[in-house]
DNA sequence: ATGGCTGGCGACGCCAGA
């Protein structure tokens, strides 16, 4: 018997309040089940439930006043929710993780920082912010359960993953303390889903405002969908919603999937 | 080497993004 599959994506909407066009847009479009929603920057006040509840989507949000914030979103369900704020840092108090169980899977919604400039204490930051997350990703990745990390992780993987890696080599998503804090959670077994359909293809998820880079599509891979091994092993495609991007008053990133076979009913 | 564009905040210019 065919099982039903299930759509996972992340989506890096820069403002919930200019976005929510673009967002109920694309879930009407698209239907994903499973939605990573990131840099609401806004209030909790703010998130527009009722809205979310009328387009048929379910919601648990961390927000922050200005910047960050993360949400999960569940087609036809409300998340139930595992854990708010990431392990390891009591003093840490931006919006950046939160982690729920959205149709028999264990998501979580991640926010990683910048890090710019580099270096300096906003790099430094973002290091031992990937620290944490790999210590509680460890934990996660070898669960019986299917379990998915969505989010911006403000990594660019390899130079294959950005339109000119020279002009960017001192950013701090393609510096090789970044990249290997993100190949050392790929080591704990997690898949890269858009890297396990695409390969090396230039696939991106995130274009900047500057020199029309969305129609050129000069981009680069920032948003990723990390499967834990009974997850990974039920991978059917994954891609981006580009045309998201295109749209006018756009986010500079588009959303980025992938489908996988739903759990059996537990 | 730099600036270009955008959202939020709060009141015109600044911070942060990536």
């Amino acid at each position: 018997m065919a099982r039903r599959l299930l759509t996972l994506a992340t989506f890096n909407v820069n403002g919930i309040g200019a976005r929510l066009p673009h967002l109920l847009a694309w879930l009407a479009r698209e239907k994903p089940d499973v939605v990573a929603l990131q840099e609401l920057k806004a209030l909790d006040a703010a998130f527009p439930v009722a809205e979310l509840e009328a387009a048929g989507y379910g919601a648990l949000w961390q927000g922050q006043r200005s910047w960050n914030g993360v949400a999960l979103l569940g087609r036809g369900v409300v998340p139930v929710e595992s854990r708010r704020g990431l392990p390891g840092d009591a003093k840490d108090t931006q919006s950046r993780y939160l982690e729920a169980a959205v149709h028999g899977v264990l998501v979580a919604a991640i926010y990683a920082p910048n890090g710019n400039p580099q270096p300096g204490p906003k790099f430094d930051y973002k290091l031992r912010w990937m620290q944490r997350l790999a210590r509680h990703a460890r934990t996660l990745a070898g669960q019986p359960v299917p379990v998915a990390l969505l989010g911006d992780f403000n990594v660019v993987p390899t130079d294959a993953d950005i339109y000119d890696p020279k002009g960017w080599r001192r950013d701090a998503l393609l510096q090789p303390e970044a990249r290997e804090a993100y190949r050392d959670l790929l080591a704990q077994g997690w898949t890269d889903a858009l890297h396990q359909v695409h390969g090396d293809a230039p696939v991106f998820t995130f274009w900047d405002y500057f020199r029309q880079h969305a129609e050129r599509d000069r981009g680069l891979r920032i948003d990723h969908l990390l499967l834990n091994p009974v997850l990974a092993a039920t991978l059917k495609d994954a891609g981006v919603h580009r045309w998201v991007r295109l749209q006018e008053k756009a986010s500079d990133h588009a959303p980025t999937w992938a489908r996988v076979a739903a759990p059996a009913r537990r």
